[in-house]
DNA sequence: ACAATAGTGTCTTTAAGACATTATGCG
DNA sequence: CGCATAATGTCTTAAAGACACTATTGT
């Protein structure tokens, strides 16, 4: 048996931090308790549209909210269903947090509480794996961050993955050097006090 | 169905490169073609095991000469076995380059044949991978260099796995400032011409 | 004016690339 | 000696860290 783990995260403007869908399990084992989203591997069925089917049936959102899908790693400890060996294929996914209702809940990373499974541990190397693929994978920076951003969320971003605060100033260097990212010209107002500010957008 | 297919390389010092293990399958399908050593997963079993089955079944050495063993990544191309839908988790294994017998050809990277299944391309993904690992990962690195290497071997090793030639200077440079690794006292002389080199060796 | 936020500039440190120079062996 | 191989040193460039300074808004 195999079962596809996501870790879906979402970054909306209207939250201070990127957060992770954790959802109620229905049924056995664990029926009651928090988990990822997951479903069981269909014959012939490919890891993508696993991950799509346990976000669209988990968490109940459609399809087209899902804007970037990857591999993270295999979990193999044999106990860790309780049903029998199983193993885990863990996957991240990026969903629009311009998205309808779901029913998930969502948790900041770092306050997720306990999970059924061995999530918790496939949470943590998630948050790790995902830490490095930021700035570095195109696909998945450009899917959380959407077609235009602040340097503020940037820093927000980066501080919830990899636990530390980049330095603002070498943050936007390192933007600026960045091929496929350009600072539009009109400064946008953010609504509170403080100078607004110059958004990013991908070429 | 789940296969565990291994990448196992060796490096021995009477090699100029490292090399891969490739196997003559003996069973349908792709009976008498070239093929990366595997084995279906059995219940329960880890990827460890299934790892050192594949090399102790289809290599044939024994799995005290298995230095090293780790993940890489999961294909799933519903096509990729003829017999039906096949996942493939692939992993990289280093063995002991002074094992006995065995009975799998060894080619270096770059010239191996034409493989069976899709084991080409997972190749070439494994490849990029433990480039990758070089020097980053500690465990990859002393197992395929061994306890006591020249900046030669490390320079061919580098060279194999990256495809790029480093400077020699600039190599030692990295490694002096490599925690856990010394330069030794003694110089060794290698036979031919040229100045003795002073080995590295794990602390 | 002042607090809050955003952007820019600069000095320093570190890592890496390129390449010359010196050292030690074999024939 | 001449060639091959190894080690070291140096100049330059690129990237990153730390931090000061300026700019623009809301109250």
């Amino acid at each position: 048996m195999v079962s596809v783990d996501v870790v879906a995260v979402r970054f909306a403007v209207t939250e201070a931090t990127p957060s992770v869908a954790i959802i109620r399990r229905d049924r056995e084992p664990f029926a009651g308790e928090l988990a990822l989203p997951g479903v069981l591997l269909g014959r012939g069925e490919r890891l993508y549209d696993a991950a799509l089917r346990a976000i669209t049936g988990k968490v109940g959102l459609p399809p087209e909210h899902i804007r970037g899908v990857g591999q993270l790693a295999t979990f193999d400890e044999p106990l860790r269903d309780p049903r029998g060996p199983t193993l885990s294929l863990s996957m991240w996914a990026v969903v629009d947090p311009a998205a309808p209702v779901d029913t998930a809940s969502w948790f900041a990373f770092g306050q997720v509480p306990h999970l059924a499974f061995d999530h918790g541990p496939i949470l943590e190397v998630a948050r790790a794996a995902l830490a490095g693929l930021l700035w570095r994978d195109r696909t998945f920076t450009r899917a959380i961050l959407g077609e235009e951003f602040s340097t503020a969320r940037a820093l927000a971003l980066a501080e919830a993955l990899s636990g530390s605060r980049p330095d603002r100033g070498n943050l936007n260097r390192m933007l600026r050097s960045m091929p496929g990212l350009q600072q539009a010209e009109a400064a946008v107002r953010s609504g509170g006090p403080g100078r607004p500010y110059q958004p990013w957008v991908w070429t």
